[in-house]
DNA sequence: TATGAATGAGCATTCATTCAT
DNA sequence: GATGAATGAATGCTCATTCAT
């Protein structure tokens, strides 16, 4: 029932719809949510209006934007699932979601923002969540992860991985540098005490 | 010697400075650098031009507001140089940092914007990376701190710290979970291989 | 071909365009350039969006407007130069000059400001130059123009008949008194000795 | 009776009366009217509050500025009576005239301004007209002037100096060849025909 | 009385969103 | 459906004038 209220788009329609978001995704990577949305108009080729044919707000073309970053991780983390060690399935995931997320100024304004947007969720934000929690179970249970930590920490050192992108540093990609501390700081021989708890 | 090259303010004058910063402090603490000068005048309960007399633009408001910030941070850097321990003396620092920057939403979007503000430099900050520098050779001296970690990583944590604290988290001041996992992450006997480095 | 490089406006944003352009000549002609931007968006029923659509700033707008009076004074002169006679060829210019610049606070004000927008020039005011040295060299060559006049006096005196167009006076259209004076003394005949140079 | 209303000032109060009037008159007579109350203030080394408590508005102080040119010109017109010659007394009032108007921006552009403070009307402005007309009567009777020329005539013309002082020019000065042409054109035998009327 | 800090209406400009073509 | 012109509320900043010190 009801699943033909999503019609089909026409093929020219979803073709814009895809040069829409790719240049959202240019666009705003690069110059953060304060781009407008005529620059993302321009950068798709199109006019504003079809921008807005496709998404109705500049905040519901954002969210599209962050879905797809989820919907990315998540199946990448999905796929870490088979992988035998979960200590380096969990590092693999978390590097590749500092690679997205490092490139992608918008997105980590975004997460770090606190705001309608931020508070979003959506079916591959679950997803990945639910995932990554068995992922550290796993690793946790296998003495490679510290025990005190959760999943909700995950997207916060992640968040902080983003905006750290952003600054200015004497290496090039120094968010590695930042993930790797991070990363070295969840091993299990790391923790020199329990992490604090509201 | 000519000390009072800047006159000193009255003191009506000196009390507006300080209900202006004050207000300002709040505000864009509060709500980003996106607040409008507006609001920080109404919370300072004086009007707009009052603003600008004080600060002559809002990016100069803003400067004073993180220069504020680093001469706090500095200052108790500076004492924590007497501590004998230094891998302690740089954790405390550490703390004290995301103490002031976890509360300052506005710093942290600062921090991490990459813009002219951003870049400005001001001698507290200055003080402040030498200070760092030094605490961070004792403490690897000490074989306490990994001897990869650079003084351009402490900012880069700090502004991951920062933007953190805006998400939401299970637990309250959840950036104290972040940071303590970095400082984990920071110990000697964390270190699973070297920082990645350009 | 190509001289379509700007591309040809639809027809309503063409409409509106001379809309704003005719509002802004009326409420700069009566008012001056200190006249609002919000001014002219009502008088020419438009947002101020659409007013900046067309023009960028504020300045660009006035600079369209002082362009198109010179221009209409330049073919007019250009037309000038078939006439027989020169030294009524020029009189007929500056008579047609006075009366566009006398019914334009905003042109006068700009001509007499010594700023960005003045020392703007544009093809039109150059043309003007041109065909004007030609006109007065032929007027001076048959004797009927003082032979001391150089083409920069020109603008000197529509200035000034601009200005005083503005003038409260017992006549109507006072400004022809002030440029009948001014060409009578620009006549051969007129010169009683030398005017000043530097 | 009442001529106790005007108390005279205290020593001080009259010093610094000047000094805010000297000061006016330079910085507008730079700058224009659109220079600032706070400019004059701080140019004659006191408070604004001392510049309002001695002139209650902006307008005051330009008018009384105005006032003074027209006193300072209006002396001097009076004395020209006293000259054999009217038509070498009006030259010489006109250029005295030229000199006052052409250094002082700010009168210029209240001349040309047709508001508030240009309507205005003081003791010495209509002395000077009366002195004027004089003037222009002998030297119309000794057929020097020409007749079609009035009093009214004469504001308008300053006023064109005043505003021509302005512009770029290849000649310092310029202004002198400006109100050299105006004056050849004011002889009697300059006439080509009647002035405009209305 | 002098001072200069405070006030706030006013103004140019921007940008998300709508809607006529 | 697509286009891009139009809209107008919002925002940083200015400056004549007032008023507490």
């Amino acid at each position: 029932m009801q699943q033909a209220a999503v019609k089909p788009l026409r093929a020219d329609a979803r073709r814009n719809r895809e040069k829409v978001l790719a240049a959202a995704r240019r666009v705003f990577g690069e110059q953060g949510i304060d781009a407008q949305m005529d620059d993302v108009a321009r950068g798709a080729d199109v006019g504003v209006g079809t921008v807005y044919r496709h998404f109705p707000t500049k905040d519901a073309l954002l969210a599209a934007l962050t879905d797809t970053v989820f919907e990315e991780v998540a199946a990448f983390a999905r796929d870490a699932l088979e992988q035998p060690d979960p200590w380096e399935a969990f590092l693999s995931v978390m590097w590749f979601g500092g690679e997205k997320t490092s490139g992608d100024r918008a997105f980590s304004e975004i997460m770090a923002a606190a705001g309608e947007v931020a508070r979003r969720t959506c079916p591959a934000k679950e997803d990945l969540y639910v995932v990554t929690s068995e992922l550290m179970r796993r690793a946790q249970e296998a003495g490679r992860m510290r025990p005190d930590a959760i999943v909700d920490d995950v997207p916060l050192v992640m968040c902080g991985v983003g905006s750290a992108s952003a600054m200015d540093h004497p290496c090039p990609d120094a968010w590695r540098r930042h993930l790797g501390i991070v990363l070295d700081g969840l091993r299990a021989e790391a923790a020199s005490g329990p992490l604090h708890c509201g």
